[in-house]
DNA sequence: TAAAAATACTCCATAGGTATTTTAT
DNA sequence: ATAAAATACCTATGGAGTATTTTTA
């Protein structure tokens, strides 16, 4: 079917309704000869008589009914197309493929999931787990469409929208709640518990002792922040958590909650995304929506 | 979807599989420009981004790569017509609606069913059995392809093509086996059995009689040739039947068969169709095999 | 700086219009 | 003679080419 136009297709199917060369011209808003000349190379293209003209009256060949079936069906699938785009092209709504470090999403996403399900039914949000690294990277190859972060990631092609601060908090078992709070020298002579390599986390609470110089101290490590409370709650040591686990974590754990002194360590929750996406308006109306979803919100 | 044409949803899935504008346009057999020009029409037609455009390469947005499935989709039913038209353009395939008139069909059509359904598989023929007004009504208002009728039709905008001459045989009862093969004269002087109005092969008859006056004689009427048969073996009459009912209709009846002295009476048997329909070479093909079946074949 | 897409322009193929002829009833 | 489709011819839109610029990694 080289040469073939969906345009011989529409002005076909037209025909077949009219049975009328005239009227079927002025259905498609064209002149008789124009559709003449379309028709007369649809039979070239097809190679096969589709047409019986007659005098009065013309009138479609067995093969030309049939022709004329399948050139319906294709046409309303080729309508199809503008509505379905329309569809997808709502805000809010596709596939969404959003990755979320291990520190966050146990605390964000339940909200985020319950909320964006019922005010955005049309959104088809596919949440994913994974540390920094692994995100940053499937991000940029197209495997997942946003990620959200602790900034700086500093990865050339991705734009970085930050949310809001988050501040860590000291937790200790419940026997030292009434203990002074340690300053970041002070914490390194506890035994501090952290998460295992990898986690961004791990790094961005070593750097608020960094000034005491960690050395190569040993430190115990968990696989999650869970773990490491419920150490804590043993005896075992203190640690870190960021401010959005406090409320799930210390509810089953024999734990002390402590605000650390000034500086207070925190870092910055952000959502990222390849800046050649064309989404890119969406995605900031995303963030807006998270944005109700920070630590502040619960201050 | 309005200027939608085949030829973006072409480049766009050669974009989509080659992921760069340069070996899309490979593909297409365009320069890389016309690609670039064809898919920003293309995106302004959907009304929606469908490409991601990095700088070292590119990709689909989510609702680019669902666009590409659909349009896929698409181009694959396009691509299916021409399979689809040169199966129906191969001789003796396809629907055929053949129509026949009651005094032929019983007699011709079991052959031919069966030959053809042998012969040509791909053919779905699809027999009726009607007046030839009927038949002559429906085809010219395309509900039929051809009609088997007696010649001639002379109705304008049908072709008649003349397949085989078919005598008139007289039906007696077999008592009068003997007796000597009555003159049209004489026909009249018996008690003549003819179809019902309406039947062609009534008028035949009649038409063999004719030259002695008709008149307002009373005759008895039967709906079928069978029926006739088997009142002339209850010795009720005599009748006329043509040539190629003879082997069916006499088998179980007590009657005896005479060739009528000349000018035997006798019908064209024509094969007809709109001298509009395309299909004429075919249908001749048709006639040519149908020639095969006539009473010649079995003289 | 280099690779890739977008833009600018030019040309030509072709869809479509008007006027006319052909065809079949 | 008439209605309808085909043909002839002309115009203009737009698809595609080459050359060039812009972009971003």
């Amino acid at each position: 079917m080289k040469g073939l136009t969906l345009r011989h297709l529409r002005y076909f199917t037209a025909l077949a309704q009219q049975g009328h060369f005239g009227r079927a011209a002025e259905v498609c808003a064209i002149s008789q000869p124009a559709l003449s000349v379309q028709m007369k190379e649809l039979e070239e293209i097809a190679g096969a008589p589709l047409i019986e003209r007659g005098a009065r009256q013309i009138r479609l060949t067995n093969l030309g009914v049939a022709f004329a079936e399948r050139a319906a069906g294709i046409l309303r699938s080729v309508d199809d197309l503008d509505g379905f785009v329309r569809a997808a092209q709502a805000p809010f709504s596709g596939v969404l493929r959003i990755g979320v470090i291990p520190t966050i999403a146990p605390y964000l996403l339940p909200a985020l999931i319950r909320h964006m399900g019922q005010a955005y039914p049309n959104l088809d949000l596919r949440p994913r787990e994974a540390i920094t690294q692994t995100l940053i990277r499937d991000l940029g190859e197209g495997r997942l469409d946003l990620a959200i972060v602790a900034l700086p990631v500093s990865e050339s092609g991705l734009h970085e929208e930050p949310l809001f601060e988050e501040e860590f908090v000291l937790v200790r078992p419940c026997a030292e709640a009434n203990a002074p709070v340690p300053s970041a020298e002070g914490l390194l002579e506890m035994r501090l518990l952290l998460l295992e390599e990898g986690h961004c986390f791990r790094d961005q609470a070593l750097a608020f002792c960094t000034p005491a110089r960690v050395g190569s101290r040993e430190f115990m490590e968990g696989s999650s922040l869970t773990t490491l409370v419920q150490m804590v709650g043993a005896g075992i040591g203190v640690t870190l958590i960021p401010e959005m686990a406090v409320a799930t974590e210390t509810r089953l754990a024999d734990v002390a909650v402590a605000r650390l002194p000034a500086p207070r360590p925190k870092r910055m929750i952000g959502l990222v995304w390849r800046n050649s996406s064309p989404m890119a308006g969406q995605y900031r109306q995303i963030a807006e929506v998270l944005r109700g979803f920070g630590p502040s919100a619960g201050r």
